[in-house]
DNA sequence: ATTGATTATCGAAACGTTTCGATGGTGGTT
DNA sequence: AACCACCATCGAAACGTTTCGATAATCAAT
């Protein structure tokens, strides 16, 4: 592959009058100019080694993403805004996924480092105790968190407001009549997960309902888990008359397992879910869910980052995407 | 960040000692190696840099991929095992989306060769006409074809077996009893969903089967398309007793406008899809489909890719993962 | 004529590695 | 004592850029 240094000896000028030339970074005469070019093109040279740039610039123009698993329709959504901000922004993106696995997020944050990716989004369980040792190597990384955990380090964050989200989704079927609520929650030592719970929480106290442990059930986010948990569910006995259910991956596999056992959504049982994937509406019934904007999501975690690549001094910044209620049909006025 | 020059000076040693120590690359009597570990270590030397270490060796060991658009659950898919791939092989994967668009197509093709990528993997429609050219930029660059399309420059090929998927779904309808088959297929213009459409073609002339033209219509390959195919198709009239619809995302939508217009399936329509995403089973009724794996063609583009890159002389490989008919709830036997 | 400002170009160092051909030291063989 | 082989380490060049200070030429003002 040619180099600056082939063009510029072909075009008898030096490598810095190419370099100016092809960048457009300062003034050269145009015959000169022309006989760059013209040797550029003989020699077939595409563009600058984005390598050796790096290399002298100190700076990749390149950004790392840990997610747990990209094929979650909710993660898959918020990689692709990321990707989309990063390409408007003249970054590129580099994925990688953890599958929950700490030792993966091990290694792969190293190599991250290793490629000195100018930021990093995680997306991703955190990892705790010893382990976290890990992130004293960020050494002044910048850092975006899109998700649950308490962190021991010092960067962005942003996230749905899922409090808010949780007590939208539950007033939702409060409004609709509701009394008897169940909920079936996210692993709860996530934050998110948590704080949807609490969410549901403060909406049930604030009507003054009472919220019956049994139908609060912790699961998994996973379809398998809300699939399991809504069995779960109908193998306690009476049923409430509406679930919150924390994400909508979830929910379809409490539909299709009450479907499979026969009781009607919504007629027996509204569901009302949370994420709003691009599925939700192809559900049947179509899913009523509580909508976040992952695009808005996405492009908000690079232009923190982006921001704080450009002033590394501002305070760590915290932002809420706002929810609200998508209405479909699997939540029924009772 | 601490450099290998920077450990080299505190720990009195040349820098290509570091290097060795580092790397483990040749042997170094134990007292050198533990000052050099210690001179890292109080410097905070976390790893070399990728970036001088990919300029002096001329390779990144990262690929680049392009793909229509990754939150599609089949494609989705695929990226996660081209990254798990990826990551057992110690690359690192650099994703672009191209949302179908030609102009971001061509610029992400760009970075990619600017960063120098090792390899690309292309799972997206292809530039054509002039804008074709850019294929010459790639210079020898390896490159693997995942997806449709002819392609006039040299490179491997991993593809589902389409034309094999489409007989076999069509002939798993045939062998429930049914004879009245629509197909709901994708663009045509796209190589792997026309053969689909000819192994439809295929199965039922090989049963002596009429193929009835107002029963088989184009569609988008996406949720959306897949609810208006329907639409039509309803609109015409008479209804066939069975459809093949080529992928499972335009399933979900005929499944949604079926139930939305009171049609039921699988007792006055049956359906099967095709790809086999993971939502596929929670459908209801849970849809049958032809499944392709997606973990292996993930794993045989990127072994296919790191092969050439071992041996650049190799001859241009093609292969095609075996699919196979997934019985669920949404065909019934007639 | 000298100086100064401006313009057009160049040359060399630097970025952080790897690599390869020295180099100097040690011990064993003749 | 001279030679050789071997071992441990070093030094310098190279990778492909960018960048900054230097240089040379032109022209205007003193």
């Amino acid at each position: 592959m040619a180099t600056m240094k082939d063009v510029a000896k072909l075009a008898n000028v030096s490598t810095s009058t190419v370099s100016h030339v092809i960048n457009g970074t300062r003034f050269v005469s145009d015959d000169i100019a022309k006989r760059v070019q013209d040797a550029a093109q003989q020699l077939n040279y595409h563009g600058p080694s984005a390598v050796a740039r790096s290399l002298k610039q100190n700076c990749t123009k390149s950004i790392g993403m840990l997610v747990t698993t990209s094929t979650n329709p909710f993660y898959a959504e918020v990689v692709r805004s990321v990707e989309q901000a990063c390409y408007q922004q003249g970054y590129n993106l580099i994925l990688c996924n953890t599958e929950g696995d700490a030792q993966r997020l091990k290694r792969s944050l190293s190599t991250l480092i290793e490629r000195r990716v100018d930021g990093l989004i995680m997306m991703c369980a955190m990892l705790e105790g010893d382990d976290a040792l890990i992130y004293r190597r960020l050494g002044g990384l910048p850092v975006v968190v899109m998700d649950w955990g308490e962190v021991d380090f010092p960067c962005d964050r942003i996230q749905g407001h899922s409090r808010q989200g949780g007590i939208l989704a539950t007033q939702y079927l409060i409004d609709n009549g509701h009394c008897e609520i169940g909920c079936i929650t996210g692993p709860r030592n996530r934050q998110q997960a948590n704080l949807r719970y609490q969410g549901f929480v403060d909406a049930m106290n604030a009507a003054n309902l009472p919220i019956n442990p049994a139908w609060v059930i912790e699961a998994n986010f996973e379809t398998e888990g809300g699939k399991a948990a809504f069995a779960k569910l109908q193998a306690q006995g009476e049923l409430p008359s509406a679930l919150f259910v924390c994400n909508d991956m979830m929910a379809i596999g409490v539909l299709h397992e009450a479907q499979r056992s026969g009781v009607r959504i919504p007629q027996q049982l509204s569901v009302i879910g949370y994420d709003n994937i691009q599925l939700a509406k192809f559900m049947t019934p179509a899913l009523t869910s509580i909508h976040q904007s992952k695009a808005r999501l996405g492009a908000a975690a690079v232009n923190a980052l982006i921001a704080r690549l450009h002033d590394p001094s501002l305070p760590p910044q915290f932002m809420d995407i706002e929810p609200r209620v998508i209405e479909r049909a699997s939540v029924i006025r009772k």
